[in-house]
DNA sequence: AGTAACGTCTGT
DNA sequence: ACAGACGTTACT
């Protein structure tokens, strides 16, 4: 009933861009939709595209037209960014009528552009008549601040209730998860540096040093009202930024432009935290928009946060960072899926995270990631590690030969402080081959034999390994500091709190460059530390 | 004509 | 609330 004084007209189906990322890349095959397809041996019945091939920015179909004038978007006819708006074609979210701006008399209504999805609006009429759509972008900007750097402020309310309409559960917070903490906890309480700080007066930089704003810009739109139904996570409802946020500058009240223009304030932008760039974005919607640049959010971390949110989510993936932690979050293991099946980032920490969260890991490909850290996951073992690593089974048997690890491509992993026997280096040698950075510190039962299996000149990490931790590994002799030499690139030990190892190897030691000598084979166990 | 897959409906 | 099904649209 709401809708319909509303649909002007038959919805438009939109469709891929065939630019972005996951439109040019190929079908993953494994996927829940990919198994679905006929291609990949299912019935066909789901007719849906890949998890990864899920189009970021998806435009309006070629045939559309405008519903006023009945011609297509003619942005292309023109140069300035002003009047490329008002003759490109946008799509109401409220009313789905597709018009030109510049076909629209309505004097002083203004529209209000969603960044998020190309072409999009709540046009002028709609927002005139004062109706809401489901979610508006600003949302996000404004959710991911709350969430990222005041849990306690009034935005809080909001929060919650974006929460309870979102579907993505989270794991139960209760149970057993107090026992586990106990132990590592010792750097926790320094976790409010970053984000969450109440004018501790600690950095030189809060928000009072981000003051300019008042005349400048114009405030984006009041706080939203409580949308009336229920969010759905729309497979699309996520976008990361578009490509190149315009407009480039700021224009002032007088009709000029500021002077400082948006690749000054990116540069300006750089030097600030999560923190304070969620600062920014509240300025208003331009500065959101610029915040929201990839080039800013390279890392993100989010480690130790109380509860990863569904808003904290589909933050991330706008934001596509090159490196995420989420350390020591309850991340549960639908939301983790949810993050690994959107991200081509390198590097993922999920340390301390349970694993019952992590193992979603297992049924993914992560041919991009370079560094992984499951340092102190709940209860990961052996078992566990190996179906991490094996290929996923139906590649296996596919291929016969073709066995490459499911993170075959990794260059760091750590995996400190994990019940881990010497049966595990197997695993590494033959699933993870390009380590170059291997952390096995305070692995309790690691003995010898793992670094007899690392070192083995059977082993592709004999070569690859430039560091390795092996400190607090109790069990190893000097056995291993031998065993380790055998590594022609190996920079640095570390086997501090070795309590086996004499004081003079029990530290972090520096391998000299290797000269590629000749007689290297059958030289190195004659050659102790001693020439060090 | 044929393929991909969007958006919504349906049953649990 | 959610997964699965499928009519239908977009495009080649």
């Amino acid at each position: 009933s709401a809708l319909s004084g509303a649909a002007s007209g038959a919805r438009r189906r939109r469709t891929r861009c065939r630019r972005c990322q996951a439109c040019t890349r190929s079908e993953c095959g494994e996927c829940h939709f990919c198994k679905d397809m006929k291609k990949f041996g299912g019935p066909g019945r789901m007719k849906q595209s890949c998890l990864l091939r899920q189009c970021t920015a998806p435009v309006l179909p070629h045939t559309a037209v405008c519903s006023a004038c009945g011609e297509a978007g003619k942005e292309d006819t023109v140069d300035s960014e002003e009047e490329k708006f008002s003759l490109c074609l946008m799509e109401c979210t409220i009313c789905n009528e597709i018009i030109h701006p510049s076909c629209l008399k309505m004097g002083k209504a203004e529209g209000i552009i969603n960044d998020e999805i190309p072409n999009c609006w709540e046009c002028p009429k709609c927002h005139k008549e004062g109706k809401t759509s489901k979610v508006r972008a600003e949302l996000y900007s404004t959710i991911l601040y709350c969430t990222l750097a005041d849990q306690r402020s009034h935005h809080r309310e909001k929060l919650e209730r974006f929460k309870r309409m979102c579907l993505l559960e989270r794991r139960p917070e209760s149970s057993s998860s107090s026992s586990s903490s106990s132990e590592s906890d010792s750097e926790s309480d320094s976790d409010n540096s970053l984000r969450g700080e109440q004018g501790g007066g600690s950095s030189p930089s809060s928000s009072s040093r981000l003051a300019p704003r008042s005349q400048v810009m114009k405030r984006s739109p009041p706080a939203v009202p409580s949308p009336p139904r229920p969010i759905q996570m729309e497979r699309h409802l996520v976008r990361p930024p578009p490509a190149c946020p315009e407009p480039s500058c700021l224009p002032l009240d007088c009709g000029s432009a500021h002077v400082i223009t948006r690749d000054v304030w990116l540069r300006v932008f750089t030097y600030l935290s999560q923190t304070e760039l969620c600062v920014c974005m509240r300025v208003c919607r331009t500065w959101s928009r610029w915040c929201c640049d990839k080039r800013l959010w390279t890392q993100i971390d989010l480690s130790r946060q109380r509860s990863i949110t569904p808003p904290m989510l589909s933050g991330i993936i706008r934001r596509q960072p090159v490196s995420l932690n989420l350390g020591h979050t309850n991340i549960s293991k639908k939301q983790l899926m949810w993050l690994i099946n959107r991200l081509q980032g390198e590097e993922l920490n999920v340390s301390g995270c349970a694993w019952p969260a992590v193992s979603a890991l297992c049924q993914a490909v992560c041919p991009c990631l370079k560094l992984l850290d499951l340092s102190r996951v709940e209860d990961l073992k052996d078992t566990h590690l190996r179906e991490l690593l094996l290929p996923p089974p139906d590649t296996r048997t596919a291929h016969g030969e073709g066995r490459a690890g499911r993170f075959q491509n990794l260059t760091e992993l750590r995996l400190s402080g994990l019940d881990l026997s010497d049966s595990s280096s197997r695993l590494l040698v033959r699933y993870t081959p390009h380590l170059r950075r291997l952390d096995l510190s305070h692995c309790a039962n690691v003995t010898d034999q793992t670094v007899l299996a690392l070192t083995s000149p059977l082993s592709p990490l004999r070569d690859s390994l430039t560091h390795i931790s092996l400190a607090g590994c109790s069990k190893l002799t000097e056995q291993s500091v031998l065993l380790l030499r055998r590594c022609p690139s190996l920079h640095t030990a570390d086997l501090r709190c070795c309590q086996l190892l004499p004081p003079e190897a029990a530290q972090l030691l520096s391998f000299p460059p290797h000269t590629t000598s000749s007689s290297f084979s059958s030289s190195v166990d004659g050659t102790l530390l001693k020439n060090t």
